[in-house]
DNA sequence: CGGTATCCCAAAGGATACTG
DNA sequence: CAGTATCCTTTGGGATACCG
C-alpha cells in the first residue's frame, strides 16, 4: 500500500502539542540545558566540577539532572573512571555538536545584543511593568 | 581616563548569574517563547487568534504573556487596531527578526533530526529513568 | 569528587469566567 | 476578538544532608 506518509517517525513538528521534539526542546531550553551545552562546546571535555564552576549559578543537583537529560537524548556522553576519588568527564556527542552549533550562535548573539536589549529596557518601562 | 573597559554595558556574558542576558535568554526558552518567534518568522504579521491557532497547545494566557515578555525585550511589535471586535496584530521587530534566525535554525534542526533522537530513545532505555 | 535523597518553595503554567 | 482576573495545580529548581 501507500507509503506517501509514515506520519510517525518522519519528521518533528514543534507546533504539534504531542510531537516529541517538543521534549527535546524542553531539554535544551530548561534553565541549565543551553548554558551546559555551550560551556561543553569546542570539543573539550570537562569535569563535573570544571562544568559546574563554568556555568555561573548552577547547584550540583541541577547541573546533573540537566546532564542526564541531555545524555538521555543523547547529546552528551558520560564518562566515569573507575577510581576513587571519583573521576567523571562529559563531552557532546556529534549529535550535542551540532545542536551545540545552533546554541552558539543564539547565546553569542544574546550577549552581543545586549546594549540593544538595554537600550530598549530603557526607552519603555517594560522593566517596571513586566516581571524580568 | 581610561575608557579600556567599560564593565555594564559592553556585551553580555550568559555564564555570569547576574548578567542580564540571561533575562532575554529566559524569556525566549520560556515554555512559549522560542515557538512564538518561529511563528512570526517570515515577516508576516499575525493576529492573536492566528498565532494561537498556529503554535499546538498555548492558552490565551500563555501567549498574552509570552508576547508581552517579547515586546518587552523589543522583539515583538503590537500593532492594535481601534476598532470592535478588537483587532490586534503582532509582528517581529528588526532584533526579534534577528532572533528568529537563530531560533528557526534550532527549531528546524531538532524537527529533522527527531528520527535520530528516536532511535537514541529506543536503544537506551532513557525514557523509562527520566521524565520525559 | 561527584553525585543522591529529601524536603520545600516560588514560580510557571492551565482552566475557567468575565469584559471592553 | 483579544485579552484580564482569579484560582488552582504542577513542577522546576534551591538548600541541605548524606554516600560510594
Amino acid at each position: 500500500m501507500k507509503k506517501a506518509n509514515t506520519p510517525s517517525r518522519r519528521r518533528g513538528d514543534l507546533m504539534s502539542p504531542a510531537c516529541p521534539s517538543r521534549d527535546v526542546l524542553k531539554h535544551l531550553t530548561s534553565r541549565w540545558g543551553i548554558l551546559a551545552v555551550v560551556a561543553l562546546q569546542g570539543g573539550s571535555t570537562l569535569r563535573f566540577g570544571e562544568l559546574r564552576r563554568a556555568i555561573g549559578g548552577v547547584s550540583e543537583r541541577m547541573l546533573a539532572h540537566t546532564l542526564q537529560l541531555l545524555e538521555g537524548d543523547g547529546m552528551v556522553e558520560r564518562i566515569a573512571h573507575p577510581v576513587v576519588p571519583p573521576h567523571v568527564e562529559y563531552r557532546l556527542t556529534p549529535l550535542g555538536r551540532e545542536a551545540a552549533t545552533r546554541l552558539r550562535g543564539l547565546a553569542e548573539w544574546i550577549e552581543g545584543s545586549l546594549p540593544r536589549f538595554q537600550k530598549v529596557w530603557k526607552e519603555q518601562g517594560s522593566a517596571d511593568r513586566l516581571a524580568r
